[in-house]
DNA sequence: ATACAATAGTTGTAGATACAATTAAATCCC
DNA sequence: GGGATTTAATTGTATCTACAACTATTGTAT
């Protein structure tokens, strides 16, 4: 197994709360290169294709964008200018909300759900990458991470 | 606690795998944000203070640029600006390595050094974030992340 | 009603990232 | 020695991020 100090090639941290900091950093941009590799085949960033699923947790219904922000992984990623690339590749539909002018209503498109249902298919093969933990270790990882962050 | 489903407004997730995913992008974000704010008072970015760390290391023997390179988080930051970055506020020296001219020497300077013990001292305030982990849960942490990447 | 504040989103821009192409030096090997 | 290969780093460039400033619309208080 590749220990964090193998990978950074440190032999000691400072502290064990040190070395959590580094490691999570470390496996948040592992983690993030190699979705990116992923879904590179299907044209699109890590934080489109999230925006995508998270417009398809709302479909049928729009959501706005202070929602879909509020629920991204990356908050700084700037929701206008990500969302008008996924509008320019057809897989989402933007509208002016008609109560509420300022507000505009995001959608998911049938385009956009059959490339979110042909992300799903082909997805198995890199979530194997994850399948070294067991599914009990898997659970006590999710809920130290949400410890973490109080 | 605040888990991952209520930070990015998710009721279910397809997997307990997924959910890992998502939640290891998610708390790797949080912390890189948080890591940046705190370094910003010191005018250095999060992987320039790596790279100083790095450069400390080993200090005062020099590192070759593909050294520091392997040793980075984000192994996609271009270590040659990055380098020039910390070269323009003094805080590394860049020599020619004499006997294989196509590489560079780059030593941590007497001003990064104590940039470093500065922000060492001032970060026992930002590391008391991680302090919602027992000890013995961050060595579990650290065990399961070196795990997951096999 | 009118001014003030709050909300929703857009735009500007300096700097950083991702990735490919290029330069330059050393090594190989016939 | 001289051409091919490998190694080390730099440069180019399109895109993205971080963050602030801005516009437009709605809500509120007097």
């Amino acid at each position: 197994m590749a220990s964090i100090e193998s990978e950074v090639k440190q032999e000691k941290f400072q502290s064990e709360f040190q070395k959590a900091a580094v490691n999570i950093l470390f496996t948040g941009s592992w983690l993030h290169n190699l979705n990116a590799t992923f879904l590179k085949t299907f044209d699109v960033t890590p934080e489109q294709f999230n925006v995508l699923r998270i417009l398809r947790g709302s479909h049928p219904k729009p959501m706005m964008l202070a929602d879909i922000t509020c629920r991204m992984i990356d908050k700084n990623s700037n929701a206008t200018r990500l969302v008008e690339k996924l509008r320019l590749k057809g897989l989402v539909k933007r509208e002016i909300c008609k109560n509420n002018r300022r507000q505009v209503d995001i959608s998911v498109t049938d385009k956009g759900l059959s490339l979110l249902a042909k992300i799903d298919r082909a997805s198995d093969t890199w979530q194997s990458t994850l399948k070294n933990l067991t599914k009990a270790e898997t659970q006590q990882m999710n809920f130290l991470l949400d410890k973490l962050r109080g």
